[in-house]
DNA sequence: CTTTATGCAAAAAGTTTGCAATAAA
DNA sequence: TTTATTGCAAACTTTTTGCATAAAG
């Protein structure tokens, strides 16, 4: 299971060596292998003191050059956080991703905001400057350094997983809103077929719903410490309920009247907005299990629109 | 002109040694002067440099020193900019900003931006986390880089003047999208009462475009290179727009119709969410040129706010 | 048997500390 | 006259480099 991961990225490193004419050795294979099995940010010094445990004959030296190559080849990534050390975090398929560092426990936690993202973007138009890459780091005090309370050290999760954990949120909050929606459009539309059609979308949401709900339950079934593991991927609320038509309008004219015909469209609608939203959203990340899990979201959308296409000319064909 | 700056950084220096027992030295009025009188983020040995030009006697230990108290008085901030030096910046009367540097040529272009803040704090707010202090930094290529052409290197503005003209310029938007909103009413209004008073709101308000314009051009005369400095002050155009009600809704029911009274009450409205807004958006900032102009843009929205109040009462009595 | 890798020691770079001489208060 | 300050040299920390030896291909 683990073992998998540390195989990929070994595959990565060899493939890096025989490029640039280096050889394996044994050396670079465990500073390796103990890079990869530690999850956090750490030092040369750290990395080079594991290493000693398991063979006395290293030098530190070697820690600094392989740790060199590893970034290199996009294993590793450097970072600093504002200690004076050199640290390097895990990059092999992980999110970019930004810190939130406590100054009193040093407990690091990680985070990724789409949303932050887009308003860097913006500045950084105004200023015609091509970002390379960012550091985004917030220093101040955790919660349970303020509540004076040891801070529970659970073993902490891979932000693989969290990260495809509040992906499966993120779609099923989506998911949440469209069946709201296509509920309560149900309910206020006057037209009996308009009506059958916005309870028939919201049955097939909830089933979608439900499989990603039996999804996550499984994923924190595998990961036990993933009910702990605080939030790594923010996304506002209000931003998925922009992809939604509001009700208002129609209710300040008195109620909902949208034919078979017009029902239809405006589910498409919906689907088509999430699926343009989400694919959007997905591609700013790297390889990750969390965004296949968008991907696939996606596709859902895109089928649904599919079928409902399919059943309009249906419905257009049966009214002709 | 420029004096005034330095001799207040120097009162609150001296503040500072006298309350923790410690004796001013030729050194390090020196240290403080070099500092306060170049702008720009600076290491200790550009520091150093400086001051040996003036006095070979001085040590570089001094400077270390020197800057140490200067950090903890509130003159002078670490910050550390990914070249593996400490560099220090003006703290004293400055707002927190953030930095873009281009990894070529080395410009480093601070900004600031309010709704960078927000989402940051809503982030921290899901982690129960007490932030700080903040370091937000973006590296790449600037535009100029890009172009492969040498940096135009005029003498940068001072970044107090830099923010004061983006605030000017930030209450201006403000302004013109009020007149738009008054003058569209009017022309859009079918009550004559109601198309006057819009007419008359839209005239005030312009009238107080036109003193802010006069400032903002009196601030560009007294400091020249005000007219190329970059954007420091970030907004977002379409968050002014959401203090002003749509009139879409009123197109779409076919004309608006709003009377005296609704003409004050909305105007009212407006005048009050804009000194909302811009009180709140104020208090992000330390004590700054731009600040006062925030607040006296609130005072004025304020002031508009309670004669319209009067204005409304006569209305009414009228009426009656 | 050629080439790269390693580990030691030494150097570099940035910053801090100990200390005797010096200058404020 | 007391107390903090200064500047030098030395120490310290993190990282890099030179080089002879060892290991990989």
């Amino acid at each position: 299971m683990a073992g998998k991961k540390l195989d990929e990225e070994r595959q990565l490193f060899y493939e890096y060596l025989r490029q640039n004419g280096l050889k394996k050795t044994r050396q670079k294979d465990l500073i390796l292998e103990t890079f990869v099995n530690n999850e956090g940010h750490l030092s040369v010094e750290d990395i080079y003191a594991l290493v000693k445990k398991r063979d006395k004959r290293v030098g530190i030296v070697t820690v600094f050059r392989t740790l060199k190559s590893l970034t290199a080849c996009g294993i590793a990534k450097e970072i600093a956080l504002g200690d004076g050390l050199t640290r390097f975090e895990h990059c092999y398929h992980h999110p970019v991703h930004h810190h939130i560092i406590c100054t009193t426990c040093h407990q690091v936690s990680e985070f990724v905001s789409p949303e932050l993202e887009r308003v860097q973007e913006s500045i950084v138009t105004q200023y015609d400057f091509k970002p390379i890459h960012q550091r985004i780091q917030i220093y101040g005090m955790c919660h349970d350094c303020r509540a004076e309370q040891p801070r529970a050290d659970g073993p902490s999760p891979d932000t693989g997983k969290v990260f495809a954990r509040d992906a499966l949120r993120m779609a099923l909050a989506m998911l949440n809103q469209g069946i709201d929606f296509y509920r309560t459009a149900a309910v206020r539309n006057q037209d009996p077929t308009g009506r059958e059609i916005f309870e028939l979308l919201a049955g097939e949401e909830e089933s979608h719903a439900r499989l990603l709900e039996k999804e996550l339950e499984l994923l924190h079934q595998k990961e036990r410490a993933l009910r702990e593991a605080p939030v790594f991927l923010h996304f506002e609320p209000r931003d998925l309920q922009r992809l939604i038509p509001s009700l208002h309008a129609g209710v300040a004219s008195g109620g909902l009247c949208l034919d078979a015909r017009s029902a239809v469209e405006t589910a498409m609608q919906i689907e088509e907005r999430a699926a343009g939203f989400f694919l959007e959203y997905a591609e700013r990340f790297a390889e990750t299990e969390g965004k296949q899990i968008f991907l696939r979201f996606v596709e859902h959308a895109r089928n649904h629109h599919a079928a409902m296409l399919r059943r309009a000319q249906a419905v257009i064909s049966a009214g002709a």
